[in-house]
DNA sequence: AAAGAATATGACACAGTGTCAATAATGTAA
DNA sequence: TTACATTATTGACACTGTGTCATATTCTTT
């Protein structure tokens, strides 16, 4: 029966159809950009029929998705990072490094992020995506900033969910100003200025 | 020859059919946003034809844009704003109320603002448009850091321009959160909270 | 080798865009 | 008023793209 088999011809087909048309696709969505990429252009690529592409993904939104796969890891794994800093010095250097590594991935990323800033604003199931990563990180800055608060290090007159927000959203909005290639400044020097505001204003 | 004259009959039809047609869009794109909205919904909803649309507007974006020009006004405005501060307490009142303002935008206008930030992803000439008001904005803001760091109000170990931005960035994003009722807290609050964060980090 | 299962295919129906030659409405001048 | 010029409106047409499905192809099992 070879049930699940790898080593069944078709199944071996099947799977290397489906990785001609997501590396089509990687290469379509980089050139053409979201909006402008088509199916037909990714079946071309693939050598493969119309047809295909629906067997193996359901629209061009499924494609970005699994493309996008391995990038959201990873920021989701800047979101998990540790923090609990015993001092306010600590505190800097954590906040520092997780802004500069944030930061980095728009430059490192640069095009597959460009391509999914495009499919934010059109696509319902990439916008998703994005909302989850940006929850995973105000959720954990927000405790970050209550663990702080608990500890004597920041100021406790602010709410620390909106001040949460209001950091990201300074770290995001950069990471596309960097995705775009519209800044003029090393990361180095982005990173240590936000952070400096961010940590002068709320910590003790 | 009654050239330009507005009591021209015909002149008067045209002006009365783009009037409509205008409405129209207002309406559709509201029910189903930007990227659904279609010429066709919005030529029936005006009771002209297809291709009267086009005689008056050169597409769906240009609509838009059109809709939108007394909100961008709006934002122009409050971009416009003088910033004189003689103290960090006036600094304060001033950066809060303007804040207040910027988001109370979000309230005011959010139907509008709704369809505008789905077509900021997908129209290159909406996205130029925003881009317009962002620049505006950030480059007041930082004239008005470099005002209150050469009158000893701000620290001067920070980046005018950068400073600026990220301040820029945390409104425009909880500008859009409100805008797609994201939010669950009054308007007041978060503008107290992100405000204080900036002032006490940036101000002596 | 024949039946059966998994894959692949492209023609088709549908939805939307932008254009343009034809038509309608209005203005002008004799 | 009539004839003709000017301006505005119109919908059919040619395109481009999507998603589906009956059919064809390829491989497996008996």
């Amino acid at each position: 029966m070879n049930e699940n088999n790898i080593e069944d011809k078709r199944h071996l087909r099947s799977i290397k159809t489906r990785q001609k048309l997501l590396e089509a696709a990687r290469e379509v969505f980089i050139q053409e950009g979201f909006h402008k990429a088509t199916i037909t252009q990714i079946i071309k690529r693939a050598s493969v029929g119309y047809g295909t592409a629906y067997v193996h993904f359901e629209g061009k939104e499924n494609f970005l998705v699994i493309l996008m796969e391995n990038v959201m890891e990873k920021f989701y794994e800047i979101a998990e990072a540790e923090f609990l800093p015993a001092s306010v010095n600590e505190a800097e250097e954590m906040i520092h490094k997780q802004t500069n590594e944030f930061l980095k991935m728009a430059e490192d990323e640069r095009k597959m992020l460009q391509v999914f800033e495009q499919a934010i604003g059109i696509s319902p199931l990439v916008s998703e995506k994005w909302k989850n990563i940006r929850k995973k990180f105000i959720q954990r800055i927000s405790e970050d900033i209550a663990y702080a608060q608990r500890n004597e290090l920041a100021r406790k007159d602010v709410h620390n969910e909106l001040v949460a927000r209001g950091w990201f959203f300074t770290n995001e909005m950069y990471l596309w100003e960097i995705v775009r290639n519209e800044y003029e400044h090393p990361i180095e020097q982005i990173a240590k200025n936000i952070a400096s505001i961010y940590i002068k204003g709320l910590y003790l």
